[in-house]
DNA sequence: TATTTCACG
DNA sequence: ACGTACGTGAAATAT
């Protein structure tokens, strides 16, 4: 059997899986999709044909790629969309990763590379494939070189398979000769002239019977259609031209060595790293797992005896910085108790030598590591730590002044990714791949070595890029005040909960039967789907919004309906009822703990803008705007002795908005500490204070915040229920009396375009992507990104630092009253009866000088027994 | 697992 | 011509 190459024009099937493949992109904002693509063609191909050689050629320049569906318009051709070009270099990274032989050469284009190698390797008597997505290639058939052009159908690719037959039969001519019918026919796409109203089937007619142009012009009189005939006189040149533009070049000059493509393994530990990176997870199934030549799996050590584990503990005291894990085993504890399953061993390092397992399994029991660990912590600098929120839960007593966040560094360093771990951490930082399936030992000691190893790097990025001190004054103190917050949870009255669902239960009851009625059918009302077609097609509703699956249902729809049509109100307020029960009354019941309170989540590396997040359940979203639903926070009760201090800023956002810009008018407004939106109403509108109405009031507001998330004329206008046109005027009339609020917004976004991140006050940063985007759409997302994620960054900087103050105050001064609650602008504390007063101070004063703002902070505080009383 | 809806700042 | 406000999380249904 003759020896097979498979050769691939590269752009072009990046091209292809560009516009084939939905929009893809990685935890760091690349995008992928064609790479993705492209790789999906190269292993489908490589699947079928096995060869023994692979080439794939690249153009050097490709700068003018046109967007397929632009082909049409003469002559334009776009640049490559920004999406595409940024992938161009990665994968050409990912196939060096694989060993692929890349081609590419100055002054030749990848066709000619392409042409002259086929023509070389079936010289050498190989049977060759070239894959491309273009059909000019297809001159280049023979019996042994085979053109194949993938093509994307409802998601699958297939591919069309073209030797020198298959191209006479699908068009008639031979592959030379269809060379000379894209002369005449012209290709648009290629930027191929051809000869004017020559199309197709005239080109073809005149090719079959003449075999060439030149022969075809030689009895041009003979040649028919007249008008061809005509055509072919008045426009040879053009002929000929694009002949020549049309032929691909066979005789190139450039040096190739046919062994250099010989295939080897393609799936080697750089692919691997590559694919993890890219995120393609169905790929990496095609690597074996290969055993890593990692030396530094040679350091592991595992410990049992108790004697050793002192020595070790003992050297670790000396040592500058130690990184630690911990592993739950998985094995013995059963699934129910999973949860409850204790430490089982840690991790340690503290040089490059040795990494320690130490094991609970033996004489070492989990009480004397954790006093050992807390001991060490205490003396040396630096304790290195992925997640040290989460191993608080075995080391409460640890250090809180040496601790080293990893996932908060990494979080800090690139707020985007949507989870942080040391594998990703290895990866990014030291260039190691950590196998998935190592074992409990393996990967403790890796996680341990990771820490110490990767922590100076982290920190000389961090520093590198101005975010040390946010680091270490904010999020590592920030890490124990969220551990505190969380420790303490709050306390929910279970009983009360339970009633307050059942009352809601009733109602929905009675609504559900009303609304099958007025229906007339069953039907789940839940279902966005169902309700659509009963609403919209059976009652004949006239419908508004369609989202991609249907008919909108969404409440702002549903609200202009409601007063012409009963059922449609009733189904609001099911909505709004089913809601009310199913997160909150029944969501939050399961969460109360014997205690009788719930410990929730606050997460510190979800927020791209450097917000808190919470989770299980989500105590940042309990209903407070509706006043059926703002009842929940009744069930929300201080300990016996205690009384709730709820503490919120007052428009903190603004105010940062305010300082950042330097509008003097702005913070003018502010120091007069009056209503702030009427003073803006009265300024815009040009209306004394005393009479501006409280429709301009409502509007100002509205302009207010949207300027906060990046205005925009068409979101106001939506929000105010007004025509864009006017929304726009409001906008203009906006900055013409706040001219610095402009200039801010402009920089903000005319610096993140040029630094490719936006950044707060206090240097906390965030990657803004889509600023280079070519898609509209996308691009204007990220502007209104870089003016929001300044202003709401800051504003969660400011309370960060407030907290952490706070609670600092509480431990200094022995409090019994705890920090319970954080909701973005509010803290809320369950105060101490006897320390209320001093509550209130500390509050006021760590909130109020959280900051230096050129306009003051302001505090408004509320108390009462339950938290629908101290809002 | 994705989509839709809706609760909060 | 494009089709949106910024940042989150949970529940339910559809796939």
């Amino acid at each position: 059997m003759a020896e097979k190459i498979v050769l691939i024009d590269g752009h072009s099937i990046l091209n292809r899986a560009f516009y084939g493949v939905p929009d893809l992109t990685n935890a760091e904002g690349l995008h992928t999709n064609a790479i993705y693509g492209f790789l999906n063609i190269l292993f489908k191909i490589l699947d079928q044909e096995n060869p023994e050689y692979l080439t794939v050629a690249f153009d050097v320049h490709a700068p003018t790629f046109r967007h397929e569906m632009y082909a049409e318009y003469k002559g334009t051709r776009k640049p490559m969309a920004e999406e595409l070009r940024q992938q161009v270099p990665v994968i050409k990274e990912v196939l060096q990763a694989m060993g692929v032989k890349i081609i590419e050469q100055a002054g030749l284009e990848a066709d000619d590379l392409l042409g002259t190698l086929s023509g070389r390797c079936e010289k050498l008597g190989m049977e060759v494939s070239v894959i491309s997505g273009d059909r000019d290639l297809l001159q280049l058939a023979t019996e042994h070189v085979k053109i194949r052009i993938p093509k994307t159908k409802q998601g699958r690719t297939e591919v069309e398979d073209y030797y020198a037959g298959d191209v006479q039969e699908r068009y008639k001519v031979t592959p030379k000769e269809f060379i000379d019918l894209k002369a005449l026919m012209g290709d648009t796409s290629d930027n191929i002239p051809g000869v004017p109203s020559i199309g197709e089937k005239t080109a073809t007619k005149i090719i079959t019977e003449y075999h060439s142009i030149e022969n075809a012009y030689e009895h041009v009189d003979e040649v028919k259609p007249p008008r061809a005939s005509k055509a072919l006189k008045e426009h040879w040149d053009l002929a000929v031209l694009s002949k020549e533009l049309a032929t691909i070049n066979m005789e190139a000059d450039f040096a190739y060595e046919i062994e250099e493509a010989k295939l080897n393994n393609l799936y080697t530990e750089e692919a691997y790293a590559c694919f993890q990176r890219l995120q393609f997870k169905n790929f990496l199934g095609r690597f074996e797992i290969s055993a890593p030549s990692n030396k530094v799996e040679d350091a592991f050590v595992r410990i049992t005896d108790k004697r050793e584990a002192e020595k070790i503990f003992g050297q670790a005291m000396e040592a500058g910085r130690i990184g630690i894990s911990i592993y739950k085993s998985t094995k013995e504890a059963l699934p129910l108790f999973a949860s409850q399953a204790g430490m089982s061993g840690i991790g340690l390092c503290y040089d490059d030598s040795k990494v320690y397992c130490i094991d609970t399994d033996g004489e070492i029991t989990t009480d004397w590591l954790k006093e050992q660990v807390e001991q060490v912590s205490a003396q040396v600098d630096c304790v290195v730590l992925f997640d040290v929120k989460k191993a608080m839960e075995e080391f409460e007593g640890i250090s809180r002044t040496h601790c080293f966040d990893g996932i908060v560094a990494a979080y800090l360093l690139n707020p985007l990714k949507n989870d942080y771990n040391y594998e990703d951490v290895a990866r990014e930082q030291l260039n190691m791949i950590i196998e998935e399936k190592a074992e409990d030992t393996a990967k403790v000691c890796y996680e341990a070595y990771t820490a110490w190893k990767a922590a100076p790097i982290l920190e000389e990025k961090l520093r590198a890029v101005d975010m040390w001190k946010l680091f270490t004054e904010v999020e590592m103190p920030l890490v124990f005040t969220l551990y505190d917050m969380e420790h303490n949870g709050v306390r929910v009255e279970g009983e009360a909960l339970k009633i307050y669902g059942e009352q809601l239960g009733t109602r929905i009851a009675e609504l559900e039967k009303e609304i099958h009625d007025e229906a007339g059918e069953l039907f789940n009302i839940n279902s966005p789907k169902q309700l659509g077609v009963i609403l919209f097609e059976k009652m004949g509703i006239p419908g508004g919004r369609k989202t991609k699956t249907g008919y909108s249902t969404a409440a702002d729809v549903l609200e202009k309906l409601a007063p012409e049509h009963t059922i449609v109100s009733k189904i609001l307020e099911y909505r709004q009822l089913a809601k009310l029960k199913s997160t909150y009354a029944d969501g939050l019941a399961a969460f109360i703990g014997e205690d009788g309170r719930i410990h929730g989540k606050f997460n510190q590396t979800i927020t791209a803008t450097g917000r808190i997040s919470s989770t299980e359940p989500n105590l940042q979203n309990i209903p407070v705007r509706m006043e059926l639903g703002r009842l929940i926070r009744k069930v929300f009760i201080p300990e016996d002795g205690y009384v709730f201090v709820d503490a919120d800023y007052s428009q903190i956002e603004l105010r940062v908005l305010a300082h950042c810009s330097g509008d003097e008018k702005l913070i003018e407004a502010y120091r007069e500490e009056a209503d702030i939106h009427r003073i803006t109403a009265s300024q815009v509108f040009h209306i004394p204070f005393d009479e501006v109405t409280e429709l301009q009031r409502r509007n100002a507001k509205a302009v207010n915040f949207g300027i906060v998330y990046g205005i925009s004329s068409f979101g106001l206008s939506q929000d105010l229920s007004i025509t864009r046109k006017e929304a726009a005027e409001y906008i203009e009339q906006y900055f013409r009396t706040y001219p610095g609020i402009k200039e801010f917004l402009d920089k903000a976004v005319e610096s993140a375009k040029e630094k490719g991140y936006a950044r707060t006050l206090f240097g906390r940063r965030r990657p803004v992507p889509e600023l280079k985007s070519s898609n509209f759409m996308q691009r204007s997302f990220g502007e209104r990104v870089a003016m929001n994620a300044p202003i709401q960054g800051a504003a969660a900087d400011i309370m960060k630092i407030a907290m952490i103050g706070v609670n600092r105050r509480l431990k200094e001064q022995k409090m019994k009253s705890r920090l319970v609650l954080q909701v973005h602008d509010e803290l809320l504390i369950e105060a101490y009866k006897p320390e209320i007063e001093e509550i209130k101070n500390i509050l006021k004063s760590e909130m109020e000088q959280a900051a230096d703002l050129k306009v003051p902070l302001e505090v408004d505080m509320h108390t009462g027994t339950n938290w629908y009383e101290a809002k």
